[in-house]
DNA sequence: AACTATTTATAAGA
DNA sequence: TTCTTATAAATAGTT
């Protein structure tokens, strides 16, 4: 929308990607903000760069839930606390076994990757990729359906005591 | 952004407020997709009216993960071929570990990966994340250690006798 | 819903 | 990253 008109696909050179999407998400959360002003509606955004980075924005109450989620990593081991979620054995499995590639990963050095050619480098990456955007994926859809429920939630609740405004 | 410039505050007449609402509201959900799909970004938005009508938009790369799966079916079994190139014990297992989740991920189906927790789900992310940066890192050497090699080669083969170029 | 005068957003370049 | 600026896009008020 400047200089030239471009055309809506994916762009390809990666730091021109990374400019745009600077440029582009400071505009969204802009406007995401002034409809939620304007027009009292209750907006909440996520955004994922392709890097993993979370931005968002959410007005009201939606706040509490990401807040909730914390916006960053993590990272947190078991500190002996008992899981509150149920696990299915495939995803018990699947940790198992990503936590012992990690750790495989962690423990070798240099000389023994050197082994692996090219092309079992690619595939390698191409493994870990889909299982990644799989993984991506499904926590933005978590978040979305999170949003959903306090919002039904929120529904109900003013059907009983309609808030102050 | 018109006519008149507004400041941003709660459109007090309420038909205003629905028809600015409705304009806006699509301006955003077009800048939305459009920052998704050119910076490759995960984007989920979405917006209660007052009325409490909702609208959500949200990219999901489900469809290229399959596309890109369907593409690389890799899960190259051993066909009996002796494999020409060496490898140590560490990155056999690797390689057979990562087979093995690669192949529950594809096997599980939505309700299952349900279970998971938002801070499950950052975690496998995390790890998967740390493989992936290593596994890139090392390619990345590898070709600029191939790229050396081709261009050793042929000052060599220059010496002998010079291109035609 | 359309129209259009203006304001905003932003692509490219510095 | 930040700024500049020409141009594309969004939109406030009007019809």
């Amino acid at each position: 929308m400047a200089r030239e008109k471009i055309e809506i696909k994916r762009i390809a050179n990666a730091p021109a990607r990374q400019v745009t999407f600077s440029k582009r998400r400071r505009g969204l959360f802009k406007k995401a903000q002034e409809l939620s002003i304007l027009c009292e509606a209750d907006v909440a955004l996520v955004v994922f760069s392709s890097t993993g980075k979370l931005y968002d924005y959410s007005r009201s109450s939606m706040k509490m839930i990401l807040d909730k989620y914390s916006l960053y990593p993590t990272t947190n081991q078991n500190d002996g606390q008992p899981n509150l979620e149920p696990e299915t054995q495939d995803i018990r499995r699947i940790k198992q076994q990503i936590e012992e590639i990690t750790q495989t990963l962690r423990n070798m050095h240099g000389e023994e990757l050197e082994e692996l050619s090219l092309n079992e480098l690619q595939q390698l990456e191409e493994q870990l990729e889909i299982g990644l955007t799989r993984v991506r994926s499904k926590k933005g859809e978590n978040i979305v359906k999170e949003i959903n429920a306090l919002q039904q939630k929120e529904v109900c609740e003013e059907l009983i005591s309609p808030p102050p405004y």
